[in-house]
DNA sequence: ATAATTAGGACTTTAGAGGTCGGAGTTTAG
DNA sequence: CTAAACTCCGACCTCTAAAGTCCTAATTAT
């Protein structure tokens, strides 16, 4: 219950990785495949979103790879997530997908204290950026 | 991801309700059930596993049912969530099951940063008790 | 041309959450 | 002392979403 996605956890390691590793050089998802004993068509996935977010750029053909797009510091935990997954992490439903997707939204007598919880826990994913995890 | 379990979600309503109806009468299963739709026999399982860790009381038998076994502010989100699965909410396999249980341990670069995040959302439930959903 | 790379859709597998069932134990009422 | 209304609890089934695989482009350096 309310783990991270394996995906956002390659995700992590991957983007942490490019950073670390972005000196003119290209990283390649099958570098950090083989580095980090992860499944490389999953990974290669995750980068492509994180490409198409514009967290990383990425190039195509012989030597491509990709680099990161910007800043570390101006990469939140939060958004990479988000480019990930393609919403905001939420411990309940109806938070991400609004109140009438919950088909008991108004028998639920506990979404006001949820919505408390859950604007600590998107302070803490907002609150640290790529650069305090390289 | 992230997502709260259908059983914390339930367990939080149900323990939610038993508190605003602890006036010397009990509360079944039944009636919790009935007034929030929600499935009898699942609502059941996750009362007993809050009775089981103290958190509520039971009495067996006709006229039986739930009552609240401590002080509202006593009781934190923390320890219902941990009642009802068995450990405390984790973002990471790692940080419930121990280093071993992770087969790329050696190899996670980032178990430092997420452990503090973890931190921030502990403490998101630990500092909301129940007093302060009813 | 060809080899190395990213891009991306479709598919299969697997694990775990969610839900169901059946039966046993407990207590009060009649 | 029996029946009814409860809790208790393990075993089981089902269904979904995550995880992983496969296949086929598109792109580009050599």
């Amino acid at each position: 219950m309310v783990r991270l996605s394996k995906r956002v956890e390659y995700g992590l390691i991957a983007i942490r990785y490019i950073a670390l590793h972005t000196n003119g050089d290209v990283v390649t998802a099958k570098e950090i495949a083989d580095k980090h004993q992860i499944p490389y068509e999953l990974l290669a996935k995750v980068l492509q979103r994180l490409a198409r977010a514009g967290l990383i750029a990425s190039q195509q053909g012989v030597h491509g790879g990709y680099t990161l797009a910007r800043n570390p510091n101006d990469v939140t935990i939060s958004s990479i997530i988000n480019a990930i997954e393609g919403n905001p992490p939420a411990i309940a439903q109806c938070m991400t997908e609004g109140p009438e997707s919950c088909e008991v939204f108004s028998n639920c007598t506990i979404k006001s204290p949820l919505t408390k919880v859950q604007a600590n826990i998107d302070q803490a994913f907002k609150s640290m950026t790529l650069a305090q995890i390289v």
